[in-house]
DNA sequence: TTTGGTTAATAAACACTGTTTAGTAAATTT
DNA sequence: AAATTTACTAAACAGTGTTTATTAACCAAA
């Protein structure tokens, strides 16, 4: 049957290229800026064909999505490299915001905008951003059982740090810090400050 | 000059009757439901006669979202009743994730949404938000002043306190907590105990 | 009171959007 | 070689924000 695999093998091939030209005109131009109309001209195919493998839009910004996360999950991989948890804990964080200010529009993908999560079922589990989590999740369990922290649910934990370091970099990508009092260009370097302070408060 | 002024209240009138219908119609229907054709056909006008009293659609959700901004103020004014300023903090917290849990529309634009932050120039100030930014930002003062909590500057303490709820409700909202392995029903109550665990870390 | 000018409102069009349908041409199977 | 399936697309549908040209109402001065 080597016509069917061969065909499977080009249907994966053109999901890629949407998704790919897809990623690119994101990056480059930002989600307003992206059409199923744009990104059909720049794979030179026609609008309809883009339904042929992707149900939605919805459908493709969620895989777009998730090779948003598989980038995070490479840098991850590659950066954290201290051994002790209170240490990884700091560098997971700066390597998030890191990721954040250098790709505005892929962490809005991947953690504000709505449509990539309409295609998830209501039971389904979110496996995009899984890896990445598991990386802050697996570092509170040793800060916990460690007693290294002052708190004892890793769940709880590892939410909790997760929101604050988002609900920073949400705010401020949305604008919403122009209220704050500080100057636009010393955000970063003020979430930064603020995030090490929490850290300092969470620890024993 | 009567007539002048009669027509200067008949324009803050209909820029009334608009901003009401497009409140109604964004509180029953949602974001994507509302568009300058639907606006129109609820207060019989035509839709180019919403741009005689807007500019464009972010300037009008720009309005919207001031309005939104009135009602949580008049919330925290009328419930904000203790006068310990921890327990005043703590309160502040649980009116605001009232706010968002019962008015997930309004919380939307007033935090999430882009567009109704367009219209401010870039050094312009947000005045939308300022009166309720200031009920935090006067009890964090309270709290530093009289050594109430581990922290030192008042902005940062603002800021973080906020930027953590914010966190929290904005993943809930945008639905990325579908990762925590909490159970969807019970995310309320968990970022609710997640914030006073916040607030255990912050007390001096 | 009639003329002239300003103002308010709109119908229609423009340039987009996501998506569906019907039809064609090529590839594959029989 | 004929029949069938597959891959693709042109065109249309229903919607969006916004602009332009035109009409009707109002108001001020002659």
């Amino acid at each position: 049957m080597g016509i069917a695999e061969r065909k499977e093998r080009e249907k994966a091939d053109m999901r890629r290229r949407i998704v790919d030209a897809a990623i690119k005109m994101f990056v480059e131009e930002g989600y307003e800026k992206i059409s199923i109309r744009n990104i059909a001209e720049k794979i030179e195919y026609s609008p309809a064909t883009i339904y042929l493998y992707y149900k939605d839009k919805d459908e493709l910004l969620h895989d777009m999505q998730g090779e948003a996360f598989i980038a995070l999950g490479v840098m991850f991989e590659q950066k954290l490299t201290a051994r002790d948890p209170l240490k990884r804990l700091e560098q997971l964080m700066q390597l998030y915001l890191q990721f954040a200010f250098d790709q505005p529009e892929l962490y809005d993908l991947m953690f504000i905008i709505k449509a990539p999560m309409n295609t998830l079922k209501e039971s389904e589990d979110w496996m995009n951003g899984l890896a990445c989590y598991r990386f802050l999740e697996e570092i509170m369990e040793e800060c916990v059982t460690q007693k290294l922290i002052r708190m004892h649910d890793v769940r709880l934990a590892t939410l909790s740090a997760w929101a604050h370091a988002h609900g920073f970099v949400s705010l401020y990508l949305r604008c919403r810090l122009k209220i704050s009092g500080f100057d636009e260009a010393d955000i970063p370097k003020v979430i930064e400050k603020a995030l090490k302070d929490y850290l300092k408060l969470l620890r024993a």
